[in-house]
DNA sequence: TTGTAGGCGTTATCAC
DNA sequence: GTGATAACGCCTACAA
C-alpha cells in the first residue's frame, strides 16, 4: 500500500505538508497543494483511517448491532443509517444477533427466557468486545421488535443510541409513533363510517401492542363511540391466532363492520378467516393492516394500512449520534417519528 | 481506553509478555499468563484491533458491499456472511449502494443506463474508497439482482468475492443454480401430469431470465413435451405485466393448465388474473413460482415455489473469503448453490 | 510556508 | 521466559 511518505517523496515535499493538504489545512501554498493532489492521483493513494485513528484517538466508524438483520423492518433502518454515515465519509460496522435463530434454536418462545437464561447477554457482550475492538465511535442498536431492552447493554463510554426499540430513562431513544399510527387508522375507520370496528391485537406484554390498544380505546372515546370489550381481540402478531379470533369475531351476535389488524400478516389471517366464511373484504367487512410489509399491495383485495417510517427511524439514529459526537446534543431523548396511512381498497364507506 | 501497558503494570510484566499471553504463543509460564489474564479481566482490557491492523498489515474486517440492502435477497445473504465472520472474529464493513433509489432517482429504468452515464462507477468508487481506507482485507459484493456486473469493480490487489451476480471469467462468483432451480418447477409441474405448461419470464436481458427459461425449453424437451412459442410470455418481474400476459394466456385456442411464473410477485399477477376471470387456481389453472418471498405463504393459494439459497449464497461466499486469505484457495471459481423446492396449495394433480 | 520528530497501541526482534 | 525497543502510517506541535 501506498503511504503518505510515497506520495511527499513524488511530489517533492515533507510528509507534514503532505499531511496539511490531505486535510484540507489552508496554510498550505495553493501551487505545492497540487503538486501534492497531482501525486496523491498518480499513486493511487488512499489514506488509512486505520492509522489515523489510532493517531487522532477517534474512529469514523458507526457500530450498527441489530437484532436480526432478517426482520422485515431491519433492512430498511439500516439503510437509512448508511445514508446518513455516507454523506459525512463515515463508515458502519455491522454486527448481527440473530435473535430469531436463538429464539428457534433455544426453543422458548420469548426473548424473555433468552435473556434470562444468559444466552442472550452472552452474545451481545461477545458482539459489542468486537465492535469495541474496533474502536467504533457510537454505537446505534436495532431491535427486532420494539421493546424494552434496558439491562441488556453493558455500560458503554461512547454514545448509545437505541433504534426501533426502548432503553432506560435517559437512554437515547428512536422510534415510530405507535400512538398516532393506531389513531390513523382508528380515525379513517370512524370516519369511513364505522362504528363497529373490532381490533385484532398484538399480546399484551408487547409494547407496541400495548400502545396502540390505548390509542384505539382514546380515539373510539374520542369519538363517543362504545367499546365493547368483546371486539378486542388477542393474536400473536401471527396468521394462524388471527385466523381463529376473527371467526370469533364473526359468530358474535353483533358482528363489527370493520376489523383493525395490529400487523398486515394478522390482516391477512383475517381476510382469509373473512373469505372462507363467505364475506367480501371490504364489501361485506373492511379490515385495516398495520405495518405496509412489501407484500400488502399484492394482497386481495391490497391492504389498506399504516407506513411505519423506518427508513427515517435509521436515519434520525445516525443523525442523532452525529449530534452527540459533535456535541451539539440537545438533549431530546425521546424521539417519536410519525406514522404515515397508506390507503388502498380493503376498507369501505359505510 | 485501557491498553495493554495498563494491564502490563497492574499484573507487573512487561508490554512484551502481555501480547503474548493475549496472542495465545505457549512460551509463557501459565503462573505469570494467569496474573495478565486476571488484570485483563480486572481492567476490562479491550485489545485495540486498529493498532493490531497497523502493526499487522492486516486486519480483520471484511467489506461488503451491496447493490441496495433493501432488495428482498440482501438482508438474508448479508446474514449469511455475518455468521461466518461472527466465528471467525471477523468484523463487516458494511457498505450500500442503494442503487434502487439511483435508479428512481436518475429515472432511468435499467442499470444499464446508470453505468453508461458513470453514476453508478462514481457510487462504487466512492463507496470502495471508503472501506479501503478502513482497509478491509477482503470485499464482497451483492448485486440486487443476479447480473453480469464485470467491469464496475476497479483492479483490487484484495480478494473479491461476487455474490448474486457475476463477474468476468476467472472472478470467483457464488450464485444460486437458475437453471436447476427452474427444473424443479418444470419437473414437477410435469410430474403432476401437467403437459400444457405455459411460462411467464423476465426480461430476455435478464441472466437468471435466460437461464431459467433455457431449463424450461430443455426440460420439456427431456420429457418429450412439445414447446409452444405462444406459451412464453415475458413480462418485467412485476405484477402488472404478469396480469396483462396471463390474460393474454387465458385467451388462447389451447389455454394452459398450468403456468410457470419466473418470480413469486409475477405469479401474484397471475393469480389475480385468473380469478378475476373466473377461474379457480389450482383447481382450473395450477401457478407455480419462483424466488420463495416471504409472503407467498400467505397468498391464497399458498404458492408452490422455489427457494433461493440466499443464507448458504453469503455464507458460501464468506467462507471462499477466508480459503483464499488462507492461501487454501481451490480455485473453484464460480460456485452454484442448488434451490430447494416449496410445496405448497398452488399446483394441482392433473 | 515547510520540515522534523514524537507518539498513538500493537507486535516482533532481539537481548538477557 | 521475560523485558526493552523499533517499527506500522499518520497527525501535530514546534522548529526552521
Amino acid at each position: 500500500m501506498v503511504t503518505i511518505r510515497d506520495v511527499a517523496r513524488l511530489a517533492g515535499v515533507s510528509v507534514g505538508t503532505v499531511s496539511n493538504v490531505l486535510n484540507k489545512s489552508n496554510k498550505v501554498k495553493p501551487e505545492t497543494a497540487k503538486r501534492v493532489m497531482e501525486a496523491v492521483k498518480e499513486l493511487n493513494y488512499v489514506p488509512n483511517t486505520i492509522a489515523k485513528s489510532l493517531k487522532t484517538n477517534k474512529s469514523n466508524v458507526v457500530g450498527v448491532l441489530v437484532e436480526d438483520i432478517c426482520a422485515f423492518s431491519s433492512s430498511t433502518i439500516i439503510d437509512g443509517i448508511c445514508a446518513e454515515c455516507d454523506s459525512r465519509e463515515y463508515v458502519v460496522n455491522l454486527a448481527n444477533l440473530r435473535i430469531n435463530t436463538m429464539v428457534n434454536h433455544f426453543s422458548p418462545k420469548t426473548y424473555q427466557t433468552l435473556v434470562e437464561n444468559g444466552h442472550f447477554k452472552n452474545a451481545v457482550n461477545s458482539s459489542i468486545n468486537a465492535l469495541l475492538s474496533a474502536r467504533i465511535c457510537a454505537l446505534i442498536y436495532i431491535g427486532a421488535h420494539p421493546r424494552d431492552i434496558s439491562g441488556i447493554l453493558p455500560k458503554l463510554n461512547i454514545p448509545v443510541i437505541y433504534a426501533y426499540c426502548y432503553g432506560k430513562n435517559g437512554d437515547c431513544c428512536v422510534n415510530y409513533d405507535d400512538f398516532q399510527g393506531a389513531k390513523l387508522a382508528v380515525e379513517y375507520l370512524i370516519k369511513q363510517g364505522h362504528t363497529k370496528i373490532a381490533l385484532i391485537s398484538g399480546p399484551l406484554d408487547s409494547v407496541p401492542a400495548q400502545k396502540r390498544l390505548k390509542s384505539y380505546k382514546e380515539t373510539l372515546k374520542e369519538y363517543n363511540i362504545p367499546i365493547y370489550e368483546e371486539y378486542i381481540r388477542y393474536g400473536d402478531w401471527g396468521y394462524d391466532y388471527a385466523y381463529r379470533e376473527c371467526i370469533n369475531l364473526i359468530n358474535l351476535p353483533n358482528p363489527p363492520s370493520a376489523i383493525f389488524s395490529m400487523s398486515d400478516v394478522m390482516a391477512y389471517g383475517v381476510i382469509k378467516a373473512l373469505n372462507d366464511n363467505g364475506k367480501k373484504v371490504p364489501q361485506d367487512v373492511s379490515v385495516h393492516g398495520f405495518d405496509n410489509i412489501e407484500s400488502s399491495w399484492y394482497m386481495n383485495p391490497p391492504l389498506t394500512t399504516v407506513k411505519l417510517p423506518l427508513w427515517e427511524v435509521g436515519n434520525t439514529a445516525a443523525k442523532k449520534v452525529f449530534e452527540i459526537l459533535e456535541n451539539q446534543g440537545q438533549n431530546q431523548k425521546d424521539i417519536l417519528i410519525p406514522c404515515t396511512h397508506i390507503i388502498r381498497n380493503s376498507v369501505n364507506k359505510i
